[in-house]
DNA sequence: GTAACTCATTACCTACCCTAAAGACCATTC
DNA sequence: GAATGGTCTTTAGGGTAGGTAATGAGTTAC
């Protein structure tokens, strides 16, 4: 493979990527679908969705937050009524969280004010660089999860 | 222009990209370049990089963080040697924000820590990948800042 | 010359994540 | 079959980065 680490252009993207990923974030903080709650717990609710069910301690390898944290997310969570903690039925130690219907309806209604935002965000790219993110949008969680 | 927002595709695609900001942003705020530099401290420095030099008012625009925190985030950077601040030559209730010669040899080490980082995630993206993510680079920054 | 506005700053507060340590529970080993 | 080591969750405490409200100095417009 040729080396595409250590030329020029690929330095420069990883210093605008890097730029722009902590700027793009900020901004998100802010632009929240839903006032109470916060972009982490959004993303759990999301990883939720996908898996279904899982244990305090995988949602926090996955969102590459520490056990403690997950916790307090699951903890504010529940209080919501967004998630449902049930034991594990093989250990004793672990919890079993899974998603309520009322998650299911907050996701789907955060759908649509997602786009709300977006379309204001749209005049500002054309169909080209648009193309570019949509393609992008999948190698970016790749390169999250890594 | 088609309807490039309100579509599936691009429902997703906004929803993968949230998610991935988020959670990389979580990721680069540990893998710091400098350990004694916060990603908004660095962004500022690479701001300053392009533009020759500005007011606090203006780093606090264009970075979208309030007045208060650049003046903080200035303070710091000052204290650090990396900053310069002079009064501005027309308006004394202004400054004028330029970087150091420190900041410049900084921001040149810093190139090649990052460049450490991105060798051990290239491992699990492929060419293609990676290419996506350099022409991608761009438009994410073109997105941050509007 | 004063009233309204702007810029930077100060003081205080909040949100989110971390580390360290404890508590409960497995699992292996003697 | 106790004990010891390991794992999962939680509690306690701390730190950092950001925000809002209010102040002070300086400018602009009337």
């Amino acid at each position: 493979m040729p080396d595409l680490i250590h030329d020029g252009d690929s330095a420069a993207a990883v210093s605008s990527l890097r730029s722009a990923v902590m700027l793009l974030s900020r901004r998100l903080k802010h632009q929240r679908v839903d006032e109470s709650l916060s972009p982490t717990e959004m993303s759990v609710l999301g990883t939720l969705a996908r898996c279904g069910s899982a244990t305090p301690g995988e949602l926090a390898r996955k969102e590459h937050v520490q056990p403690p944290s997950m916790t307090r997310i699951v903890a504010l969570l529940e209080a919501k009524g967004l998630v449902r903690l049930e034991p594990h039925p093989d250990d004793r130690r672990q919890k079993v969280v899974s998603q309520t219907e009322q998650a299911e309806a907050m996701l789907e209604e955060s759908r649509s004010k997602r786009n709300a935002w977006l379309t204001a965000l749209a005049e500002g790219l054309d169909e080209d660089e648009w193309e570019t993110l949509r393609k992008a949008a999948p190698v970016l969680e790749k390169l999250a999860h890594l």
